[in-house]
DNA sequence: CGGCATCCCTATTGATACTG
DNA sequence: CAGTATCAATAGGGATGCCG
C-alpha cells in the first residue's frame, strides 16, 4: 500500500477539516449532541446529501461519533469523538479570527452581517 | 449594494483562508517575504496558474502584500500583511493539530510521512 | 426521520502555450 | 522571471425519488 505523503502539517488538517461544510459541522457539534434533522436547521443551505455526506467523513476521521437510538420514530446523533474534542482549539481561532474579520469588514465601510453567535 | 450574510463566523474565516493551497501558501510565508518560484518549489504540486491566483485572492483580501522590484529580470515577493500576521495564531493551532493527527495516523498503523517541519 | 442512489450541472483546477 | 489566456478534465454540489 502507497504511503500518504504531507509536504506540510497544515495539509493533514485540511484535509480532515477542510471544505465548504466541515468546519461549520464541527462548529455546531462543540456544545453537545446534535440530530440530523437540527443541524439542518443550524445550517442553512447545507442539502440532505452534503450533510450525510460530509458527517460520514468526519465519522470515519474519527472526529465525530455517530449514536442511533432503536426508536420509533428512529433517532440518531452526533457529537464530538473525544478525538475530536482536540480540535477544540483550532475551532476557537477560526471562530475568533472570523470575528475579528468580519469586524474589520464593518470598520471598513462594508456591509456585513453575522448572525449566530 | 446586497449585505453579505454569514450565519456563523468560521464561515468568514473559511472564506478567507480556506481551500485547497491558501493555508499551504499562507504557512510558507510565516517567515518571511518569499519569491514566487521559490513557492512553487516549496508546494509541490500547485501550478503557476494556482499560485498566482489564489496569491491575487489573498492580496485582495488583504492578507498578503506584493511587493514589485524594479529589476531585471523583475523580481516579485510576496509577505504577509500587518493585518495577514493577524492569522500567525490560527495558522499556528492548524499546524499543530496537523503534527498531532499525521503522529495519531502514526500510532495507528497507518503509513504516513511528513516532509516539511 | 435518517440515509442512500441517481442524474445533472457548474465552479474549480490543471496543462499548455504565450506576453511583458 | 512573473503573469496571462485558453481550453479540457474533474470534483463538488444540488434536486429528486426511494428505502429501512
Amino acid at each position: 500500500m502507497s504511503e500518504k505523503i504531507y509536504n506540510i502539517a497544515v495539509e493533514a488538517t485540511m484535509e480532515v477539516i477542510g471544505g465548504k461544510w466541515k468546519p461549520i459541522i464541527l462548529c455546531n457539534l462543540r456544545h453537545g449532541a446534535v440530530r440530523p434533522g437540527e443541524l439542518r436547521r443550524l445550517i442553512p443551505g447545507i442539502s440532505q446529501k452534503m450533510l450525510t455526506q460530509q458527517l460520514k467523513e468526519l465519522e470515519s476521521s474519527q472526529i465525530v461519533k455517530r449514536t442511533s437510538f432503536n426508536e420509533v420514530p428512529p433517532r440518531v446523533e452526533y457529537s464530538l469523538s473525544e478525538y475530536g474534542e482536540s480540535l477544540s482549539e483550532v475551532m476557537d481561532s477560526l471562530c475568533d479570527w472570523g470575528k475579528l474579520h468580519i469586524q474589520t469588514l464593518k470598520n471598513n465601510g462594508k456591509s456585513v452581517c453575522l448572525l449566530q453567535d
